[in-house]
DNA sequence: AAACTAAAAGACAGAGTTGACTGTTTGTTG
DNA sequence: CAACAAACAGTCAACTCTGTCTTTTAGTTT
């Protein structure tokens, strides 16, 4: 008499799967204060109890989300490495794209989540670590994709500071729609970078060799 | 009779500042989801009856916070101007009391009302204008402080680039305290501005000792 | 001092939130 | 196919939040 066989563990993926991006897409449209339990259940499409079945408590609904979005964060990222020259404006495309990264849809929600964060100690306790691990990533990727020695004294800390510049212009970009200002600096910043970083050779050769590191 | 003479308007103005600073601590203890009339009423040692009387609704008691909190912030502001060297570390102590400016209290609530208020379409159109010229003030601020020529091609996106570096930072601040690492970024920043924008003389010697700064 | 007005107090209604609880359906297993 | 467990549904109680309303107190004005 089963129409459609659906074995358990495909249903409660899925399930988890939609609380989940619903979760996540209140978190954009409506913020933390405006995610409650009921909004989620409601858009997903999901019963209160079924809900309730799969996370216990907003605790629990929340905390997975946050390994969700940290997984998405990570996709993002490893996507942008993808299609960007590899000659001239290297430097350049590269700053925009993590310019860009830090200005969407999943940084917003993450940012959600990092203000609310700070005066939930449940929360930290969860985020806190991610986000240390997202830091971490992130920074390798950016080095990664700059060719940047981190040797040379000093390389580490304009790295460190371009990617919490991008921070800052993310949070920016959230009240007002910032693009264009955000072209501009970053551009700026990128030419300082190559300077700074010998990324062009002051004076000849345009970035000797430094082999790109693959992926 | 009467014991203690209080006149009217002092009275006034005494109630609406206990109310608005009990609203901006709580907005720095509990965040904005955290910030209920409420608790702000408790926390002022006001009844409810007196806070409602004096802020006829939420959004009117925000409103004011936010008015009280500019000014709060250009105080501040204004105070980072004094005390700084005028000689040699001028452009890096510069940097660092920026650096410190948004990562302190002050900027912390304001950055519960900006998140918030992009969610908050109502808040958002007090917020807005105000954060706009704050950032106005803020950046005339730097290049004051810099001491910097703004008709130099780039050196304005420089300058913005700063101030959006240390709201980055700012941010990062909020989850765990960054102070060392801020000061090593921004003492790394402050010397690329000083090439970068000729603040120390061309010709002098650049940067002889880049020894890590200790702590 | 009486009349008037602003300030302050506190009770209350209405809406919303969370999580517990009971009952029903569906898949799995012996 | 019978027994069992997981998944799903929906109701309910306790609590919190906001803003209205009535009442009392204190200062101002004539």
């Amino acid at each position: 008499m089963t129409t459609t066989r659906v074995p358990q563990e495909e249903r409660t993926r899925l399930m988890r799967e939609r609380l989940l991006t619903a979760c996540v897409e209140l978190l954009i449209e409506r913020g933390w204060s405006g995610t409650s339990t009921t909004l989620v259940s409601q858009r997903a499409g999901v019963s209160r109890g079924a809900q309730l079945h799969h996370f216990p408590s907003k605790a629990a609904l929340v905390m997975a989300a946050v390994e969700w979005l940290a997984e998405r964060r990570r996709e993002e990222l490893a996507a942008l490495a993808d299609g960007l020259p590899r000659g001239r404006g290297r430097t350049r495309a590269v700053v925009q794209a993590l310019g860009d990264h830090f200005s969407g849809e999943v940084f917003t929600a993450a940012l959600e989540l990092w203000v609310a964060a700070r005066t939930d100690a449940e929360l930290l306790g969860v985020l806190g670590p991610f986000e240390q691990r997202i830091g971490r990533e992130t920074h390798r990727v950016a080095v990664d994709l700059l060719g940047v020695d981190e040797t040379v004294p000093g390389a580490r800390e304009l790295i460190q500071a371009t990617l919490d510049l991008v921070r800052g212009l993310g949070l920016a970009n959230t009240i007002s729609d910032d693009t264009a200002r955000r072209r501009r600096i970053l551009n700026r910043w990128a030419d300082q970078l190559d300077e700074a970083l010998g990324l062009r050779a002051p004076g000849a050769a345009p970035r000797p060799d430094r082999k790109e590191t693959p992926r």
